[in-house]
RNA sequence: GGGCCUGUAGCUCAAUUGGUUAGAGCAGAGCGCUCAUAACGCUUUGGUUGGGGGUUCGAGUCCCUCCGGGCCUACCA
């Protein structure tokens, strides 16, 4: 039995999440996870909500909340929706707690025992009137290089130049509009990242299998320019992990915290404390120290391609530069963007779904298939409704969930709601056992390998074949004729909606779960030999016949989404 | 500006790393079936692989160039 620990990128605190950020990671990880599972290995599945930054305080003070309690009741929030989608997190943490406190601060400290910390002093925009020094983006005014007025300090959305928030003439803070900003000298503490250069440019170029779209970005950031460079990883900000050299205070450094780049990838280690703490699992070492039981771990991250760099250099750097025997990850499958509808998805102007209105108006399932079965892998993907609306109907509806009703419809009008006894296999049943055991090894080797909309698009074709199967054995036509043989058509096609439950239920946990219980079994086993699988439910084994299993989404539906998600949410 | 990814049938995507006649699903057309959610099955139409040039016995694949889409470029995560 295997062992796999698995992250999922963790979202940020600040509001819902919309399906772009869903199958960007927590998705994909979901469906891996549950694979693993399903094939009897031991899994260790974790995400957490990511709640440090300026953007959390902002976000707190527009809801007139203390951050804390903000983060809090949008963890709830965030943990409510993510069971929603049936994201099977053995444990979804927070970055904010305690755990990662004592580990970020840890790290530090060993980073600095090592020689990989160096203070920095440099100068910062501090606005009196907000009380807090402003993060580039957060400083508009206008433009030296063409004079557009509404420019950013980090670069001017007009003429594209590359600014600095001292450039721009007449600067104010976005937040309040104040113009009374002033250049305050602070340090900080940055990670000495360029030091271990050779180091992670070998541990890149060893990862030979790694997506395309993972590696390309790595090594982008190893040979830019100058090559890899220090990062600051401390901000002037009351909401974070206060800095601490390991347990002691760091002279010079004691009203300021830690930057959320370096503490977030810290929680996917301290998450699988907060899974011990809380009671659902023990001796968390043994997934993360190589030296207490993880040197046979397969650790996989899962991101979008916003996150590479990070968990590609910065997070290895952390690891590699502590000198401590933690797990470094194993395989990062990373992800493009899906777009919505022609644009991107926008949270700020309420442009596509989110997660809380996708599962207001379906089931799980039919964003979980959807999703995954046109998962971006190789370039950006686009939702549309009429695409989902297509997909979703035909494979959900008319090839799953059509097939489940028509074979216990059946077997109910003609042999009543027992797996019905009699008659023997022929060809035409070797024939189907040998094409499902030939798919379903690709279909396994895709989803080892995380080919997802490879491993969707067999998955479909493993259900085609039960139709196939149907329309050639043609029960309804053997049962005039030869009732024990129509019997044993029967059989065998009660047998396939177990079957399908069984290998389904990572995409469609909810929909499998209705079939086992249609089925009455209890029997999940993965099909080593799918021949001894088709024979699982023996004759005279009661079934029922179940709901619908994926009603059809109408072109009223359709049109109606299509109008509400435009823009402008509620 | 620099870098990376991408462009294949009306739509969404494949193509074993240069090897026969470029394949699937959806949509369209025809036929069949009648157990089923007007569902299912079979057959079928459809491509100058964005344009042009080059290397090669052979190019969707490699090189050059032009055109289009997207992302990154380090303080939004």
């Amino acid at each position: 039995m295997a062992r796999h620990l698995i992250t999922s990128a963790i979202p940020y605190i600040n509001g819902i999440k919309h399906l772009g950020n869903l199958i960007g990671s927590q998705l994909p990880a979901d469906l891996f996870a549950r694979y693993q599972r399903a094939r009897g290995h031991e899994v260790l599945f974790l995400c957490a909500t990511d709640e440090h930054g300026t953007p959390a305080e902002l976000a707190a003070a527009k809801a007139g909340q203390p951050v804390a309690q903000y983060c809090a009741e949008m963890h709830e929030l965030q943990s409510k929706i993510a069971a929603g989608f049936r994201l099977s997190f053995d444990h979804f943490g927070r970055s904010s707690s305690a755990q990662n406190h004592r580990l970020t601060q840890h790290f530090a400290g060993r980073l600095a025992e090592a020689g990989l910390i160096r203070e920095v002093a440099e100068k910062q925009m501090y606005s009196p009137t907000d009380g807090r020094y402003l993060p580039d983006r957060y400083i508009e005014g206008t433009c030296p290089n063409c004079g557009f007025e509404d420019a950013r300090g980090d670069q001017c959305d007009n003429c594209t130049k590359q600014l600095d928030p001292t450039d721009l003439i007449n600067p104010r803070s976005t937040i309040s509009g104040a113009t009374d900003l002033e250049e305050r000298e602070t340090k900080h503490l940055y990670l000495a990242q360029s030091q271990m250069r050779d180091q992670l440019q070998a541990w890149i170029d060893s990862k030979t299998d790694w997506p395309i779209l993972t590696t390309s970005i790595a090594k982008k950031w190893l040979n830019d320019g100058d090559g890899l460079q220090d990062r600051g990883i401390t901000r002037d900000l009351d909401w974070g992990i206060p800095v601490r050299k390991g347990t002691e205070l760091w002279p010079g450094m004691e009203d300021k915290v830690f930057y959320v780049w370096f503490d977030a990838p810290i929680e996917y280690i301290a998450a699988a404390q907060e899974w011990q703490d809380a009671g659902k699992g023990s001796d968390w070492e043994r997934w993360w120290r190589t030296d207490k039981g993880a040197q046979d771990v397969t650790y996989t991250q899962f991101m979008g391609k916003d996150n590479v760099p990070f968990h590609t250099l910065s997070f290895p750097a952390t690891i590699l530069g502590s000198g401590e025997p933690w797990k470094l990850v194993d395989y990062i499958k990373s992800f493009n963007y899906l777009n919505y509808d022609g644009g991107q998805f926008s949270t700020s102007r309420g442009r596509g779904v989110f997660m809380d209105q996708a599962l207001e108006i379906l089931p799980a399932d039919y964003w979980r298939w959807w999703l995954l079965s046109n998962a971006p892998e190789s370039s950006d993907a686009e939702f549309t409704w009429d695409l989902f609306q297509a997909n979703t109907n035909k494979d959900l509806a008319d090839v799953l969930g059509n097939f489940v009703s028509r074979v216990t419809k059946f077997c109910r009008s003609k042999f009543g709601e027992t797996v019905p006894e009699g008659g023997a296999w022929g060809d035409q049943e070797e024939a189907l056992i040998k094409e499902l055991d030939n798919r379903l090894r690709a279909y396994e080797g895709f989803m080892e390998s995380m080919e997802v909309r490879k491993a969707a698009a067999e998955l479909r074709a493993i259900w085609v074949a039960g139709n196939e199967y149907l329309q050639s054995a043609a029960p309804w036509s053997t049962f005039k004729e030869n009732q024990q043989q129509s019997g044993a058509q029967t059989r065998l096609a009660l047998n396939l909606i177990r079957f399908y439950a069984v290998v389904s239920s990572p995409f469609i946990p909810d929909a499998a779960a209705a079939m086992m219980s249609a089925m009455k079994t209890q029997d999940a086993s993965w099909p080593q030999d799918v021949k001894a699988a088709l024979g699982a439910l023996p004759a005279g084994h009661a079934f029922e016949v179940p709901e619908v299993t994926f009603r059809k989404i109408t072109d009223d539906e359709r049109e109606e989404w299509k109008m509400r998600f435009a823009g402008k949410r509620d």
